[in-house]
DNA sequence: TCCATGACCGACT
DNA sequence: AAGTCGGCCATGG
Protein backbone atom coordinates (compact mmCIF):
# COMPACT_ATOMS: atom_id res chain seq x y z
CA UNK A 1 0.00 0.00 0.00
CA UNK A 2 1.14 3.04 -0.55
CA UNK A 3 2.20 5.09 2.95
CA UNK A 4 0.19 8.36 1.30
CA UNK A 5 -3.49 8.64 0.99
CA UNK A 6 -4.01 8.34 -2.97
CA UNK A 7 -7.39 8.57 -4.93
CA UNK A 8 -8.73 5.86 -3.77
CA UNK A 9 -8.01 6.83 0.20
CA UNK A 10 -9.88 9.96 -0.98
CA UNK A 11 -12.93 7.90 -2.18
CA UNK A 12 -13.47 6.19 0.71
CA UNK A 13 -13.22 9.20 2.55
CA UNK A 14 -16.35 11.22 1.30
CA UNK A 15 -18.15 7.73 0.46
CA UNK A 16 -17.96 7.42 4.20
CA UNK A 17 -19.67 10.61 5.11
CA UNK A 18 -22.39 9.57 3.27
CA UNK A 19 -25.31 10.24 5.95
CA UNK A 20 -27.65 6.99 6.20
CA UNK A 21 -30.87 7.13 3.74
CA UNK A 22 -29.21 9.13 1.44
CA UNK A 23 -27.18 7.56 -1.60
CA UNK A 24 -24.67 9.34 -4.05
CA UNK A 25 -23.64 8.57 -7.10
CA UNK A 26 -19.93 7.91 -9.03
CA UNK A 27 -20.11 11.13 -10.86
CA UNK A 28 -20.98 12.92 -7.13
CA UNK A 29 -18.45 11.80 -5.20
CA UNK A 30 -15.70 12.24 -8.71
CA UNK A 31 -16.66 15.96 -8.39
CA UNK A 32 -15.98 16.01 -4.46
CA UNK A 33 -12.97 13.66 -4.66
CA UNK A 34 -12.05 16.29 -7.40
CA UNK A 35 -11.70 14.25 -9.63
CA UNK A 36 -13.18 15.97 -12.81
CA UNK A 37 -12.78 14.58 -16.49
CA UNK A 38 -14.52 11.85 -17.96
CA UNK A 39 -12.55 9.76 -16.21
CA UNK A 40 -13.87 10.91 -12.72
CA UNK A 41 -16.89 8.57 -12.08
CA UNK A 42 -14.53 5.52 -13.36
CA UNK A 43 -11.89 6.29 -10.99
CA UNK A 44 -14.35 6.17 -7.85
CA UNK A 45 -15.80 2.70 -9.60
CA UNK A 46 -12.06 1.89 -9.45
CA UNK A 47 -11.98 2.72 -5.65
CA UNK A 48 -14.68 1.41 -4.67
CA UNK A 49 -14.03 -2.19 -6.24
CA UNK A 50 -10.53 -1.97 -4.84
CA UNK A 51 -11.87 -1.26 -1.64
CA UNK A 52 -11.73 -4.61 0.76
CA UNK A 53 -14.34 -6.31 3.21
CA UNK A 54 -13.70 -5.36 7.10
CA UNK A 55 -13.85 -1.14 6.21
CA UNK A 56 -16.54 0.65 7.31
CA UNK A 57 -17.29 2.32 4.50
CA UNK A 58 -21.17 2.35 3.15
CA UNK A 59 -19.99 1.53 -0.31
CA UNK A 60 -23.98 0.37 -0.62
CA UNK A 61 -24.56 3.62 -0.79
CA UNK A 62 -23.11 5.14 -3.91
CA UNK A 63 -25.37 4.42 -7.15
CA UNK A 64 -24.28 4.85 -10.72
CA UNK A 65 -25.96 8.20 -12.42
CA UNK A 66 -28.95 6.26 -13.53
CA UNK A 67 -30.16 5.69 -10.13
CA UNK A 68 -29.70 2.07 -9.90
CA UNK A 69 -26.87 -0.18 -8.47
CA UNK A 70 -24.10 -1.52 -10.27
CA UNK A 71 -23.88 -5.03 -10.97
CA UNK A 72 -20.07 -5.77 -10.34
CA UNK A 73 -20.03 -8.53 -13.27
CA UNK A 74 -21.37 -10.86 -10.86
CA UNK A 75 -24.95 -10.78 -9.38
CA UNK A 76 -26.09 -11.28 -5.94
CA UNK A 77 -24.11 -8.90 -4.53
CA UNK A 78 -25.90 -6.24 -5.97
CA UNK A 79 -29.25 -8.01 -4.17
CA UNK A 80 -27.43 -7.37 -0.79
CA UNK A 81 -27.02 -3.22 -2.01
CA UNK A 82 -30.50 -2.89 -2.36
CA UNK A 83 -31.00 -4.87 0.46
CA UNK A 84 -28.85 -2.57 2.90
CA UNK A 85 -30.12 0.46 1.49
CA UNK A 86 -34.07 -0.64 1.56
CA UNK A 87 -33.07 -1.10 5.33
CA UNK A 88 -32.12 2.96 5.61
CA UNK A 89 -34.90 3.59 4.01
CA UNK A 90 -34.04 4.17 0.53
CA UNK A 91 -36.63 2.41 -1.44
CA UNK A 92 -36.05 1.15 -5.10
CA UNK A 93 -38.75 0.92 -7.84
CA UNK A 94 -39.67 -2.60 -9.02
CA UNK A 95 -36.99 -1.96 -12.06
CA UNK A 96 -34.55 -1.09 -9.75
CA UNK A 97 -34.37 2.93 -9.97
CA UNK A 98 -33.90 5.25 -7.09
CA UNK A 99 -35.44 8.17 -6.90
CA UNK A 100 -32.34 10.49 -6.76
CA UNK A 101 -34.44 13.73 -6.35
CA UNK A 102 -35.71 12.17 -3.06
CA UNK A 103 -32.79 10.44 -2.17
CA UNK A 104 -29.57 12.05 -3.26
CA UNK A 105 -27.04 12.99 -0.82
CA UNK A 106 -27.12 16.71 -0.65
CA UNK A 107 -23.60 17.75 0.40
CA UNK A 108 -23.92 21.20 -0.92
CA UNK A 109 -26.07 22.37 2.21
C1' DT B 1 9.02 -4.62 -12.48
C1' DC B 2 5.38 -5.81 -15.99
C1' DC B 3 0.67 -7.50 -17.25
C1' DA B 4 -4.11 -7.93 -16.55
C1' DT B 5 -8.44 -6.70 -14.45
C1' DG B 6 -12.18 -3.73 -12.47
C1' DA B 7 -18.50 -0.92 -8.89
C1' DC B 8 -18.62 4.25 -14.82
C1' DC B 9 -20.17 8.01 -17.95
C1' DG B 10 -20.95 10.50 -22.19
C1' DA B 11 -21.55 10.77 -27.06
C1' DC B 12 -22.45 8.59 -31.36
C1' DT B 13 -24.72 5.16 -34.42
C1' DA C 1 -34.10 2.42 -27.48
C1' DA C 2 -29.93 -0.21 -27.17
C1' DG C 3 -25.18 -1.33 -28.17
C1' DT C 4 -20.32 0.22 -28.92
C1' DC C 5 -15.99 2.99 -28.10
C1' DG C 6 -12.80 5.79 -25.67
C1' DG C 7 -10.62 7.68 -21.41
C1' DC C 8 -8.28 6.67 -16.66
C1' DC C 9 -5.84 4.89 -12.11
C1' DA C 10 -4.90 1.54 -8.41
C1' DT C 11 -4.22 -3.30 -6.76
C1' DG C 12 -2.48 -8.12 -7.00
C1' DG C 13 0.49 -11.98 -8.67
Amino acid sequence: MAGGAGRNQRVWEIVSCIPMGRVATYRQIASLAQIEGSTGPRQVGYALAALKPGNDIPWHRVINAQGKVSPRGRDGRVNEQYERLALEGVQADASGHIRLQDCEWDYGV
